[in-house]
DNA sequence: TGTGGCTGGCGAAACGATTAGCTGACGGCA
DNA sequence: TGCCGTCAGCTAATCGTTTCGCCAGCCACA
């Protein structure tokens, strides 16, 4: 690999002349210039990123590091995050903590060696973990997406989970239904607590009560959702209609629905949160909220550059994007039966 | 933050000892080994890989170009591959070309500065373009991932996309089918265009010929495939089969199918090639081919990781895996009417 | 013609780690 | 006691850039 010195000693200029002319960061006279160039091309030299890293204190990487890259919701951020960063001239590390709150600290410290100028983290706990916070120590701008924590210093980009999983309970409530069960998230993460909080929340307003034999808590996993509804919907008494907590966890349950031999939406509704690639194929169509992930994902990136680039110390800015009721078949209106 | 230089003076002892307690790379005593280690803690020190990659002329990155990261094919691929590459210690860098060979050349030449030690490529074009080369040149380690071409010294990692067209045409024609369609990928890339022979020696071999208003070219898109199948379909005559190239395409078609208000697979068979998790909901459950993505992965980063450590300069190896048929619900047998 | 300002280009010092090669103390053996 | 081998730990060179400060030449003006 031809290095800087090489180029010079081809061009028989010194090394500075030829960064002045690789970064275009001085003037230099057209002669030189062009036999600089003719050597660059000649040797095909490409300035080293870990030697100009070393030097200038950056390193051009942005990290993100999501909870389930199996979930193609995640593809879906990761997808927008690429094009948002490399927009900005920043390459991407892909990390997945996949759910594990360990697995999230190694990354963290991992990352922290990286130097990565910035991060994108969804975290998998409601506490920042001991290396997060070091991170953070070392003033690493960070944003978190999706999932924020109650207290915080830190941008972070969400939906408003609680509103969204209301707007989809009232639809069911709107259809007539009272006897409502739910596949929920994890607890322990802000966005499945707050969409279950919502939900419940839609139906006190309405005056009706969570029948707790219709609730399954459960995990953003399409086979433990699968689980859940089967084991809720093989009771004798079941719901009329169903809020599930996410996209993948609404493909388990309309997996499940089928292999038990209900119908939807004659037997069932089914409403959910979220929107992953996958639903649209869904038979019936999905009613569902759906998020602006690209927009939510540009948003994030927004402000992360804008830490990178001037690094303010600034209070944490939350922006909450609003999310919007899709409605398909999955759903119909409550007849006694 | 931290360098080792400060370690050093506040643990008062040299550079090198620090750099040996931190790397076990030298016999340290007790005593000063924990001088060293308390300063590390103190200090929040993590040596920066910037300057160590400097030194040690490597960057711990591997980097993946896929063709399309919005397909959850690929979601999945670079979701294998984090985990691979990770279990070897390497971090992973996302970039997507988008099927396009200009980006593509773009995104090598980046990678080329970041010093990569290793990159899996799903290539664009049928021809190595000239970034790729210079890239080739400078012997970063590659691997190809599921396209190939036709002349090469790389390795490369795929399925058999002929037999597996051939596969699902089989099962079709077994059914009594003879009027098959295609829904085909890009013919220009080498999965498509194998998929298509596949497909039509299939054909050939049975004595049956492929009416060509029953094909349509096509992207490996959701949405390319839906106009195209509409198109098709919305013929008076039809055909009673059809073979699409992936799964992506897979949801278009069935989407277009469900649109015109046609039945699958009374009205129409339907079987694809490649699996992605979207499937898994469709209903009627999907006929497909599908890929061991995930052994496909661990093998390409298992050859990649191996040209690393040993930069041999042998032939290039390739790995075809097979693929397997997984019959679902949306074929059926044919019946004349 | 002498002086001073301007400027294209150069030399060399960083950046923060690894590591080859050296030093000096210590212990064993003749 | 003297010599030598061993080895913990140190000094300094090195990786490939960027960039600060300097130098030398040129032009303009007095």
């Amino acid at each position: 690999m031809a290095t800087i010195r090489d180029v010079a000693r081809a061009a028989e200029v010194s090394v500075a002349t030829v960064s002045a002319v690789v970064n275009d960061s001085a003037y230099v006279s057209p002669a030189l210039r062009a036999r600089v160039l003719d050597a660059v091309r000649e040797l095909g030299f490409a300035p080293s990123q870990v030697a100009r890293n070393l030097r200038r204190g950056r390193s051009d990487l942005v990290a993100i590091v999501v909870a389930d890259l199996a979930n193609p919701f995640y593809g879906r951020v990761v997808c927008a995050a690429e094009a948002a960063v490399a927009g900005w001239g920043y390459s991407l590390v892909v990390c997945n903590s996949d759910e594990n709150p360990d697995a999230e600290k190694r990354i963290l410290a991992r990352l922290r060696m990286l130097h990565c100028e910035g991060l994108i983290l969804v975290p998998v706990s409601n506490a920042l973990p001991a290396a997060a916070r070091e991170t953070e120590g070392r003033r690493t701008p960070m944003v978190l997406f999706g999932r924020a924590f109650d207290d915080n210093r830190l941008d972070a980009v969400t939906i408003d989970n609680f509103a969204a999983a209301q707007q989809a309970t009232n639809y069911l409530i709107d259809l007539g239904h009272s006897r409502i069960g739910a596949i929920n998230g994890p607890l322990h993460v802000s966005t499945g607590r707050a969409r279950m909080e919502g939900m419940q929340a839609a139906l006190a307003a309405k005056g009706l009560a969570l029948d707790s034999r219709f609730v399954r808590p459960g995990e953003f996993r399409e086979d433990v959702a699968y689980s859940a509804a089967r084991s809720l919907l093989g009771q004798p008494d079941r719901p009329t209609a169903l809020y599930v907590a996410n996209g993948l966890m609404a493909l388990g349950v309309m997996r499940a629905i089928s292999d038990l031999g209900l119908r939807c939406p004659e037997d069932l509704s089914v409403a959910s949160t979220d929107n992953i690639p996958g639903v649209r194929g869904l038979k019936p169509v999905l009613t569902r909220t759906e998020h602006p992930i690209v927009d939510m994902v540009n948003e994030s990136v927004r402000l992360l550059v804008d830490r990178i680039k001037n690094a303010r110390d600034e209070e944490g800015r939350t922006v909450v994007f609003p999310s919007s009721l899709v409605v398909g078949d999955s759903c119909a209106p409550w007849k006694a039966g």
